[in-house]
DNA sequence: AACGTCATTCTTGTATACACGAATGTTGAC
DNA sequence: GTCAACATTCGTGTATACAAGAATGACGTT
């Protein structure tokens, strides 16, 4: 448990919605929520607070805190943004390497490599996690690191239905491949280049998505 | 006022620090800021939550809340973030064009016209903000355009440092010409990268900010 | 004189109580 | 039978009270 009530009920509340334990557009009674983590309801005013402020739940005044529904389109849209971002970051790795990135973007490159080779779609999951945090981290851009990871963690569940899809692994892991590549070999604009289109869903993966979501 | 106290708090508070009424590192005692706003402790607080969220002060648990002051290497940062996001409305823009954002941009770029041929720079800076916020509608992004004016916000003091600059302003809307001779000639690559470099601070301009900022 | 320990005080964190607006269900009229 | 007005209920918004940890200062010891 965190500090203080007060943030570990955000990152309670916060995981529960992109785990979607707390379904879009369901309402949060703080009432409920006091009464299911045994607290009064002053702690969960404040972490829907900071959930309303993050943009994870909207509270309209006097009618209560509902979860955003990030309907198909604006998930797209977010995905844009995070490609965006991402090429920003690997372009700046690209040009700002040292040896401790270098070195952690191996070492999670090869756990990718690892799961992807096993077929271990949820293995993968968490460590394709690592290998883009370690980019963000060798940007060397403190406030980069965090929009990437705040976004980053916004779309995990995206992510993770995206990785159901058949043969995304080893498409995924060999795509990697060549932003390492580009990355070790100082090549800024390809790795920017590349990661817009890691990162980004156009064409089929777009209706892949759409499918998976309505698929729930 | 806005619907609720803690809202509008929010604001007041944002504002305040924005407006550098509360400095950097200073401390926000709750009781203080209650007694000042004639209202009790809960809806500051909860004010202060969001704040957090948003990444304008920090709490440190059971130790108060600080203003958060961000240096001036990771304004630059934040800059750089700007910069890209902003290319990439500008590229949407170009692509998406519609009658409706052309004829805002239009509005507001001649609306810089004016100010900047007067050498206002005060009037300059708003409507500079109004032709930025055109570019960020027209990419048809919701959720991009969201986080451009939030991040906008965020930089609108260090932005309004800038334009002090001598000759700042003339340099300022010569590029804003370009940038809507780009996105109307639906060329996105180009508005991409005009924008990249219009937002960005590169070279002197990153001394001039920094300079500034120690004058204060 | 300097440092460490303890007590006091001050501020934050949480709970509870109360006020007010919104939602809802009931009753009456057309 | 339907709709509207009103009353009731329920949930949010704010204030206050209480608990607990951190900062501060005084006192004693080395």
């Amino acid at each position: 448990m965190s500090e203080n009530v007060g943030r570990w009920l955000r990152d309670e509340i916060e995981d529960a919605i992109l785990s979607y334990e707390f379904a879009p557009g369901e309402r949060l009674d703080e009432t409920v929520l006091a009464n299911r983590f045994g607290v009064s309801r002053t702690p969960v005013r404040e972490a829907l607070m900071q959930l309303d402020a993050i943009g994870l739940i909207e509270i309209r005044p006097r009618r209560g805190a509902v979860v955003i529904d990030p309907g198909p389109h604006r998930i797209y849209e977010m995905f844009e943004v995070m490609a965006e971002l991402e090429g920003l970051a690997g372009s700046l790795a690209a040009r700002r390497l040292d040896n401790t990135s270098r070195e952690a973007i191996t070492a999670t490159h090869s756990r990718c490599e690892q799961s992807a080779g096993a077929g271990d779609s949820d293995a993968y999951y968490y460590d394709n996690e690592e290998f883009h945090k370690a980019i963000y981290a060798a940007s060397r851009s403190d406030f980069l690191e965090e929009q990437c990871v705040q976004l980053h963690r916004r779309l995990r569940p995206y992510r993770r239905l995206q990785l159901r899809v058949r043969n995304r692994l080893s498409t995924s892991f060999s795509e990697h491949c060549a932003i390492v590549d580009a990355i070790f070999a100082g090549n800024g604009d390809e790795a920017r280049r590349l990661l817009r289109t890691h990162v980004g869903i156009q064409g089929e993966r777009f209706s892949d998505l759409v499918a998976s979501m309505a698929s729930r």
